[in-house]
RNA sequence: GCACCCGUAGCUCAGCUGGAUAGAGCGCUGCCCUCCGAAGGCAGAGGUCAGAGGUUCGAAUCCUCUCGGGUGCGCCA
């Protein structure tokens, strides 16, 4: 129970028995630390909230609120401020006595304040099998382990999913690219890689295991006979691969789902014949897209899904002129298959080139479960690999992109983790080899990780207090109170990031708390009264170890949620 | 042409899903190590929140339009 829950509840219970007859909705009313600190320890929006609902000028129900809360003991001063602020200034001790709450709350802190518990499926990466990750695929799938973490946290059922898109013209032509590679393993050398196909290093590899494992038999058999058992071979050798890199990151999967084995299992047509029964497939014909140069365009009637009824734009094929499933149906029968499997809240994580693809399949979810919002899509934006300030090159053609291992080899997981995060989701982001792995303040990973480090090493010269800290009323500097101040919103702030899906948040409170934390330290070096161990006065020595110790547990808990390393010594 | 995302300090970005005088880092100017880790900190300058309307007690935040940048638009997955 953090001070702020406890007062918003006290408002409530004060209107309730001033207005008890009426119905009010409270879900406005917050209590929170205003900007600007000339206005009070805490302020609320109570007055303004309610005021229409209750009938009466705001300023007038502030007072009347006022009045009440005057009354607490804990509650210094109130004032009421602008259009009906109610302001309150703390008596003195509160917010120190907010670090035992903390304290208790232990490994906990934060855990509880959670959200109506829900199964969730989140799915991300879902890179094609065709080669190893790049350095790009990191930031949704960081993106994606994060929020698991973070859902984890706040009680939520999670389960971790990748999709594999082990089906369809992409996978033959890998295995026609590993084929030419098992070729080469058997001493032919006059084999070149034709446009179109993968030419990538990667399957150089392949080919030799290919070649251990069946020997010469598939040399001079017609494609006919060996292309489904290469191609299944070189799937699951990219899905190895890939899998290596996940767990390099740190990223643990609790399911792969098949594409192949989807369609195998005849579950695009037992998809769509429940969406026909719903009367929500039809046959017609596409305008073409305008604006867009489309010179073999020609009008065609063709099987379609009604997701303009959804709010789409327009109605979205699902057969390809062969009469062969398209990609999206598919995809209706795989969300489908998750959500009959879950019956939970479904999160995609995507990059962002696939932002024309959400609306689709929204209306696709929301027919199958009947509801608006099961799914929600996170788009990621591009990651530019920098240098030093410099692009380094990529080239998909030649095959030579920057691997996720080779930057993994470079920076480490920590860093990488935390840096992905360190941008909203719909923002570009720039990484910069130079710049995050330096050892300063400009680096991020390291200012937090310095920050627990430094917290650890003030408490590792007091093993004795460790015990017997005590949460007593002397922490009175404007530094400190500030500390406190941030720890004590680090609830209500995991909540926000959980429900709004948005796990970077996390990463910038955690700065801003190191900073805070750095900024107290120093103030000791300057001000000898201001450290952290007091000579001759073991109860203010308590105290403030108390806030040492609720810093390092709560950068714990957030390094934690990141699956980033809470350095105890750097 | 249409849809989605973005536009906040010189630069890179936050802004708790509508709160009060919009914040941080970098860069710039000037400071702080006899002292728990200076791998750090303090202070100053710097803004028409792209622009114009609207909604209301109150808008960077919500709605409409305009401008600028990105992504995508049946038979790639």
């Amino acid at each position: 129970m953090t001070i702020f829950t406890t007062l918003q509840e006290d408002i409530i219970a004060i209107c309730i028995e001033a207005f008890g007859g009426k119905q009010l909705d409270y879900s406005r009313l917050v209590v929170e630390l205003p900007r600007d600190e000339s206005h009070g320890d805490l302020s609320t929006n109570a007055a303004m909230v309610l005021a229409k609902q209750i009938g009466m000028p705001p300023r007038e129900l502030a007072q009347k609120i006022a009045d009440q809360l005057a009354k607490r003991d804990e509650i210094d001063k109130v004032e009421i401020a602008g259009p009906g602020f109610i302001n309150l200034r703390l008596a003195t001790g509160v917010w120190a006595s907010q670090l035992e709450a903390v304290l208790a709350a232990g490994a906990n802190f934060g855990r509880i304040d959670v959200l109506k518990p829900d199964t969730v499926n989140v799915e991300f990466v879902s890179a094609n099998p065709t080669g190893p990750l790049h350095a790009a695929h990191a930031r949704g799938a960081i993106f994606g382990d994060v929020l698991a973490n973070l859902l984890n946290f706040t009680g939520q059922t999670v389960t971790r999913e990748y999709y594999i898109n082990d089906a369809g013209a992409q996978v033959d032509v890998l295995a026609r690219s590993a084929y030419l590679r098992y070729l080469q393993a058997l001493g032919k050398d006059d084999i070149t890689i034709a446009e179109g196909l993968y030419p990538g290093e990667y399957l150089v590899d392949v080919g030799h295991a290919l070649k251990d494992k069946f020997g010469d038999r598939l040399e001079d058999a017609p494609e006919s006979e060996w292309l489904d058992e290469v191609r299944s071979f070189t799937i699951a050798a990219m899905m190895e691969g890939i899998k290596a890199d996940l767990e390099g990151l740190g990223i643990k999967m609790d399911l792969f789902s098949s594409e192949h084995a989807l369609v195998s299992n005849g579950k695009v047509d037992e998809a769509i014949s429940a969406l026909t029964d719903q009367g929500l497939v039809y046959r017609g014909v596409l305008e073409p897209p305008k604006g867009q140069l489309l010179d073999d365009w020609e009008p065609r009637e063709q099987l379609l899904f009604k997701a303009t009824q959804f709010g789409d734009d327009v109605d979205r094929p699902l057969q390809k002129s062969d009469g062969s499933w398209t990609y999206f149906a598919s995809d209706v029968a795989y969300h489908k298959d998750k959500y009959t499997r879950t019956r939970g809240k479904l999160i995609n994580v995507w990059g962002a080139d696939h932002g024309g693809y959400v609306k689709r399949m929204k209306s696709a979810t929301h027919a199958i479960s009947g509801q608006e919002d099961i799914l929600d899509v996170k788009l990621c934006q591009l990651v530019s690999l920098l240098d030093n300030g410099k692009p380094v090159k990529m080239s998909k053609r030649a095959g030579t992109f920057v691997t996720l291992s080779d930057v993994m080899a470079a920076v480490g997981p920590d860093v990488m983790r935390f840096i992905m995060l360190t941008r909203r989701n719909d923002q570009k982001l720039e990484f910069d080899y130079a710049k995050v792995t330096e050892k300063s303040k400009e680096n991020p990973v390291f200012y937090v990780q310095y920050a627990h480090a430094r917290a650890c090493s003030v408490l590792r010269q007091n093993p004795d207090m460790g015990a017997e800290l005590s949460a007593g009323g002397r922490l009175d500097d404007i530094n400190e109170i500030r500390l406190i101040k941030h720890l004590v919103s680090w609830p209500s702030l995991v909540h926000s990031a959980a429900k709004l899906h948005e796990p970077h948040r996390i990463c910038f409170y955690l700065i801003e708390l190191a900073g805070l934390f750095h900024s107290l330290w120093t103030a000791g070096r300057e001000n000898p009264e201001l450290r952290f161990i007091v000579d001759n006065d073991p109860a203010l020595t308590a105290a403030r170890l108390a806030l040492v110790s609720s810093v390092a547990q709560t950068l714990k808990i957030g390094l934690e949620i990141l699956s980033v390393t809470a350095l105890e010594e750097m």
